[in-house]
DNA sequence: GATCCGTGGAC
DNA sequence: TGTCCAAGGAT
């Protein structure tokens, strides 16, 4: 038997140090008001998962009370206008994530009835939904005994159990693994658990084992490994690309934009027309007096850049060959991607950051 | 499996 | 300053 008196129940022993120390956040039923009877809303737990992907707790903190003070409902969400989710969204990074965001909350309104489907396999359906998210709404809000796989429990795993093989080959048995420690009962708890293990004690750097639940089975700990897991095949080097975006004002104080495509770099955002930087090009959006106002440095997932910043004013009434106008009164920095608020910034107070 | 896709904080 | 990293998904 599993449980026998010298076998640890490893997922008893992390339940209970969840008990104790579950951290607090917005979008989380603590365990005492789940034993309390509490449900978690699905809707408040599916915004959370998403913005969480590949997205630090604090990162996300605020855009999740923006995001359900405005929109309370996924119902709330679905009608939203596009340009309103986006503007939102700006500053999080990985824009695919909002216009997904937006589909589903309408495939959930057009296909099923304005309920979140309740098990993994119908999760995985739905837009901007993966593996990991179904598996956590699936766990997390309707305590479905489903795995979580997320960058901490690759981590946990391979420390718990010795894993050496590089990620991303080994993430099929990190799964594998993750899968055999599941528990029927709690799995809410479970899932939630064995993340906040791996951001607050099996952090990837100095670990904290001298007070971590799972220490005595710890096989990476055993052999002293444990900072060393898990193994990553190394990443290629960003290249360095160079761009220009066209800054320009009418002499009404109105700002030229222009609404990115929705595939690809920063799409669907708004932005400032720009050329030679993100496969997109195109011309200046028109002939005016250019003035150079000075460089951004931004770097992306897979590239750094160095954009050239140039300015102009243009007569009132000027019809341009891309972008449009946006009234001053209107037109908020905030709304823009991160590299195109640095460009405004510099173009607005002469420095990237006021 | 490989590539693309943001951002900000920690070290 | 440069690198790594964070509750990944789509193609």
């Amino acid at each position: 038997m599993r449980d026998s008196a010298d076998t640890p129940d490893l997922p008893a022993l992390l339940l209970d140090w969840y008990d104790v120390h579950a951290r607090s956040m917005p979008w989380r039923t603590p365990p005492a008001d789940r034993r309390n009877g509490t449900k978690p809303d699905p809707y408040r737990v599916w915004l959370s998962e998403v913005m969480l992907q590949q997205t630090t707790v604090a990162a996300v903190r605020d855009y999740f009370t923006r995001f359900t003070a405005r929109w309370p409902t996924v119902a709330d969400l679905a009608a939203a206008a596009d340009a309103d989710v986006m503007a939102e969204w700006a500053g999080l990074g990985y824009y695919a994530r909002a216009r997904n965001l937006l589909a589903c909350a309408r495939a959930v309104v057009d296909l099923h009835g304005g309920i979140f489907p309740a098990t993994r396999e119908a999760l995985l359906t739905l837009p901007g939904i993966g593996p990991y998210t179904a598996a956590a709404i699936a766990s997390i809000a309707h305590d479905e005994a489903a795995t979580v796989v997320d960058g901490n429990v690759e981590r946990v795993i391979s420390r718990l159990r010795l894993v050496t093989d590089p990620l991303p080959a080994s993430k099929a048995e990190l799964t594998r693994l993750a899968a055999e420690l599941t528990p029927a009962a709690r799995a809410g708890d479970y899932a939630q658990a064995i993340m906040d293990l791996g951001a607050t004690i099996c952090t990837p750097r100095s670990p904290a084992c001298g007070i971590c639940p799972w220490r005595s089975p710890c096989r990476a700990r055993a052999e002293g490994v444990e900072a060393t897991l898990p193994r990553k095949t190394p990443k290629a080097a960003k290249p360095l690309r160079e761009g220009t975006v066209w800054i320009a004002r009418s002499t009404g104080g109105d700002w030229l934009l222009e609404r990115r495509p929705d595939r690809g770099l920063l799409g669907g955002m708004l932005g400032f027309p720009g050329t030679g930087w993100d496969g997109a090009g195109g011309p200046a959006p028109a002939p005016a007096d250019w003035q150079a106002a000075g460089e951004v440095r931004h770097t992306f997932t897979h590239f750094h850049l160095i954009l050239t910043v140039q300015t102009a004013t243009l007569a009132q009434g000027t019809n341009p060959l891309r972008g449009e106008w946006h009234p001053q009164a209107t037109f908020r920095p905030a709304d823009l991607p991160t590299v195109m608020r640095k460009a405004h910034d510099l173009a607005a107070n002469g420095r990237a950051h006021p």
